[in-house]
DNA sequence: TCGAAGCACTTGTTCAGACAAGTTTCCGCG
DNA sequence: CGCGGAAACTTGTCTGAACAAGTGCTTCGA
């Protein structure tokens, strides 16, 4: 447990740095959507790399969907895949902006403290470990619409004292600190409002909630996050579409009535 | 592909030979979820590779965010099992077999009346068009479970009439007489539980109940049928799992805790 | 002029070795 | 018996080299 270096300043390796490097590029449009990347054997000289140091920080980009590009041609920058569904999933902000919806935000209340449980068990550490808590009301121009408990890793949750939690997304802070999530399980069912749910979300209490909860996992596999969403069950579904052929893997949207 | 254009079958690079060959391993249960995967020396040495060749198929499973792991350890199986959501998604019976619980269900009502005003309109018929309506109460290990209230388009609706709808899946014996259904969607969202419910669930009115309505679509694009299915949230949950990089969309899975 | 062969350049695959960094095991000491 | 620490083992990073395979430009010949 204890390998964590979230916000220490350590050089990364060295191929993470290039592709970086490569990720700012394409970003800043230095090189634009259709041009093609350096060869290796140019990337190798720039960086003092060999080859497969190269190859390995292309890699990352391809599989991130940023090139694509064949053997014996360059790579080539691609259209900057369609906002992954991923993000959006994951997203409260990007996906209330992807609608064209205000998204907003009141933070109830951020505190270190030992995890209880549930939480310890969702995360794979002991109970009492301490965990950064965060309760915060969204809103959907600016109708309260989702109640969000999280509790993170210790190293990940310190990032969150130094941000404005009413400013905007938890997840672009964290992915601008270094925090990689790759993926995430939801599980989906619902719950009666209790006191704090109710009055939060101008409910009343017993009211049937629509609650998501959520691991989320770095790029070595270590839980993250564990979170407790609820919605308002008349303001947000859960869409799911489903194709039997063409192993066209379903779809999973949210959606606002 | 793997074959030129001559038909001819070439042998696949190595390290997609050693990566599909962990691939079947973890899909056929062999390396089960949670199990450490041999060393990269043993994988080495087993298919007769470099290190470097072993790296790059583990990093494609990585990807695919089949095994995880971290400096130090060997890399496990991640919970990641893939099966045809479709079918396991769309058919209540099929799902508890495949589980390894025992469907059941007791048969309500089934009716052929008018459609009322929320079905005609998912089904995209005139209010008072004839359908097959289904009232059934599904079972798991002989607890009831779900509520499932499905709305069929007359044609296939009559189908049901010569069923023994006690007996099992509604849509393997639709399979069996030609319909041909491809697509779904479901719309996931939560409902208090009114009197019926509560009564057949063996609830209290007012409980949280967590609903799926689902419209079902043939091959031609006809809507052919409408459900509402209600699930005892403490029984049943929905769980996605998604993957941010190696574009594996989302899979979807029922699960009982 | 046009087509094809050839060549230079590119990426893909694979190997062998070395060191760094994290984890687990186990032995000896208190 | 328990605990600390060394040792063995594992994965992560990086190098340098070689050959295979695909692409595109050039050049040569008909």
């Amino acid at each position: 447990m204890g390998g964590n270096s979230y916000g220490q300043v350590v050089t990364p390796p060295l191929h993470l740095r290039v592709a970086d490097e490569l990720r700012g590029r394409i970003s800043r449009g230095q090189l634009p959507v259709g041009a093609a990347l350096p060869s290796e054997a140019q990337l190798c000289e720039e960086f003092a790399a060999s080859r497969g140091t190269v190859r390995q920080a292309l890699a990352a980009l391809r599989n991130e969907g940023l090139i694509g590009g064949g053997q014996g041609k360059p790579p080539v920058v691609r259209q900057a895949a369609v906002a992954q569904p991923f993000e959006t999933f994951l997203s409260f902000t990007r996906w209330a902006r992807q609608m064209g919806r205000e998204p907003g935000q009141r933070t109830v209340e951020i505190a270190r403290r030992g995890a209880g449980p549930i939480a310890a068990d969702a995360l794979g550490i002991d109970e009492g470990t301490p965990v950064v808590e965060v309760l915060r009301l969204r809103l959907l121009d600016g109708i309260p619409t989702m109640l969000e408990r999280s509790s993170f890793i210790e190293p990940v949750g310190r990032l969150l004292f130094d941000f404005d939690l009413d400013a905007g997304s938890i997840y672009e802070h964290l992915q601008e600190r270094g925090v990689d999530l790759r993926a995430a399980r939801h599980t989906i069912d619902a719950i009666a409002a209790n006191e704090i749910d109710a009055d939060l979300l101008t409910i009343t209490a017993g009211a049937p909630l629509l609650r998501e909860r959520r691991r989320a996992i770095d790029a070595t596999g270590t839980r993250v996050e564990y979170g407790d969403d609820r919605y308002r069950p008349d303001l947000v579904t859960f869409t799911i579409d489903n194709v039997q052929a063409g192993r066209v893997s379903p779809h999973v949207l949210k959606e606002t009535p």
